[in-house]
DNA sequence: CAGGATGGTTTGTATTACGAACCATGTCAA
DNA sequence: TTGACATGGTTCGTAATACAAACCATCCTG
């Protein structure tokens, strides 16, 4: 099998999970990237920059990021102690809560994918 | 290893992936939903509709990508002469050169992916 | 302590996306 | 056959996403 035939599952199957995941982010109002600040920040708060850099977004389309979703509920600001240029980024418990139904659903949409998924399936039976 | 970690891995992997075809794409100003349509038409033409049920988009949402890639002479429209309510769109040979020049950049930054790809990597070790 | 660096926000603009309203063309049934 | 409905696209209005530039506050360094 060529590498451009992997290559081409790859990107398929990547859409195929995005598809998923901005569907199932629509059920709940949530935007892919909202997803995946969700995700980013169920078990660590972090400032903003740092997130920014971490979704490879500009800084500034996140102020408005977190602005909705803080306006929502779901994220909460705080000004860094430590240095107080910094905001630290953090979900509400209705935030967790939100990602953790989100996250079991994600779960459990994409688990039957795996079995199917071309790629693996492919190496798994012609290994390298 | 448990499914909710190759889950996990398949969703990181996906999100890597598509951080790679939004660089590559925005070299080349082109969005990730742009690059999806020229990848569809290499091989052939579509219509409006299908191609909008394709990539799970309203065909509303169509109209203006179609409009503005058309604009910058990547694609084309053309009416039906089977039925005529219905406009076919293709690339032209301008759009063709684009994606065929796109698409063996995304080969090549995606192939390295493969050999640390942690779900194929975790699999190919220990096969279900 | 002055000047530069860093962290965020604000503002302006373009793109993406949706839904509703709309027009043109096809199709089907009475 | 023609009236009513269905289908295919576009247009319009609106919201979210994203960037870049300008800006303010705070920190750090010579």
């Amino acid at each position: 099998m060529s590498t451009d035939a992997v290559v081409d599952a790859l990107v398929r199957t990547s859409f195929e999970v995005m598809g998923t995941l901005t569907r199932i982010g629509a059920e709940h109002d949530l935007s892919l990237t909202q997803l995946r600040v969700l995700g980013i920040l169920r078990d660590r708060r972090a400032r903003m920059t740092e997130l920014a850099a971490y979704l490879g977004l500009d800084k500034s389309t996140l102020s408005g990021l977190v602005d909705r979703a803080e306006k929502r509920g779901l994220l909460a600001r705080e000004k860094n102690p430590d240095d107080r240029r910094v905001v630290d980024v953090f979900m509400t418990p209705a935030g967790s809560e939100l990602a953790d139904r989100v996250y079991v659903e994600v779960r459990r949409e994409l688990a039957p994918l795996i079995d199917q998924f071309e790629v693996i399936r492919l190496l798994d039976r012609d290994p390298r």
